[in-house]
DNA sequence: GCGTTATTTTTGTCTTGACATTTATTGTCA
DNA sequence: TGACAATAAATGTCAAGACAAAAATAACGC
């Protein structure tokens, strides 16, 4: 029933393991994105991929679907639209919000990265069988979901150190 | 033989979702910290765990086993440096090197972390088996490996455009 | 309508990660 | 030995993620 937690060594364990490889998804995808001669990141590329599949979302909206936060958006869009990728509109009806369009420019290069992006992927899952990636899919769900759920306070807060259940009394 | 590389919608991307479930595991752990009081980041603990590990490694070395470049590895020291959990001492034979060993206060701390982030894990994990867990090693470094083979100016640099074998003729 | 609360965006700070450059020291080899 | 390359650490810049706090506008309750 219990999962055998491997905690060391340290650069065995599930955390560092995951980090490891979602980490070099990412550095990987920049320098193949840099290989090409496109000036753009990972995080910038999926603002792109967003705006491809709706156009015209508040900065609020896109950054739900991309899961940063609002503030991180903010800045993304910032060199995006300084880039030419991507333009913001005010909302016809709401003046606290922008709506963000994407450019010409924007899809011609979204579509170039995307090409890239396809070519990186087949080459970081070599070796994998199409069950393996579901299984990765499935699992790395679960996880997010688990920590999503997760109330630390409640969990690790003070006078909280041991006792999981039982809280009162 | 090949795989299903699902690009879009995005969101359901095999790189979005794991980098997902990293971020959350990083994010998540970090809020868990804070909420024991425990004034660290997980980047740092990895560093503390790595050196209750093995005390007395180069910077270089660290950098290493934790998988940071040596620059991030100056500055997360600062960091637990001033805090007083670690010490930088010079290389008896190479005054180019430091020695970084970790002091009481540090060993104290590391321990405390330790046991958040034991709990941490278990609640992150809840709904997978044990079988789940060894899929999620084996396929992320798998994954970790292939992008660090790759050589991204080969594989996309300018004039490669589609060509992946018979480069030469 | 008016005051309070919420929401949207922006800006600021800090930590991390990637990359380039600098400085100090060591190693190599002619 | 003495020039040149290699290595260790530190420093600077930028992107990004987390968090706090500001300003503008909207929504709500009375």
């Amino acid at each position: 029933m219990a999962l055998k937690l491997t905690m060391f060594p340290m650069e065995q364990s599930n955390g560092f393991v995951m980090r490891l490889a979602a980490n070099r998804m990412k550095s990987g995808l920049n320098r193949a994105f840099q290989a090409a001669n496109l000036e753009m990141t990972a995080e910038q590329w999926s603002v792109l991929a967003a705006l491809r599949q709706q156009d015209g979302l508040s900065q609020t909206d896109l950054a739900a679907t991309v899961t940063k936060d609002r503030q991180t958006m903010t800045r993304i869009l910032d060199l995006l639209e300084s880039g030419g990728h991507v333009q913001r509109r005010p909302h016809p009806n709401d003046r606290r919000c922008n709506l963000v369009f994407i450019t010409t420019s924007g899809l011609k290069m979204q579509q170039k990265l995307t090409d890239v992006a396809e070519q990186f992927t087949e080459h970081a899952f070599i070796g994998l069988t199409q069950e393996d990636l579901d299984q990765l899919m499935r699992i790395s769900r679960i996880v997010a979901q688990n920590i999503n759920d997760m109330d630390p306070e409640a969990l690790f807060g003070p006078g909280k150190a041991k006792q999981i259940q039982g809280g009162g009394r």
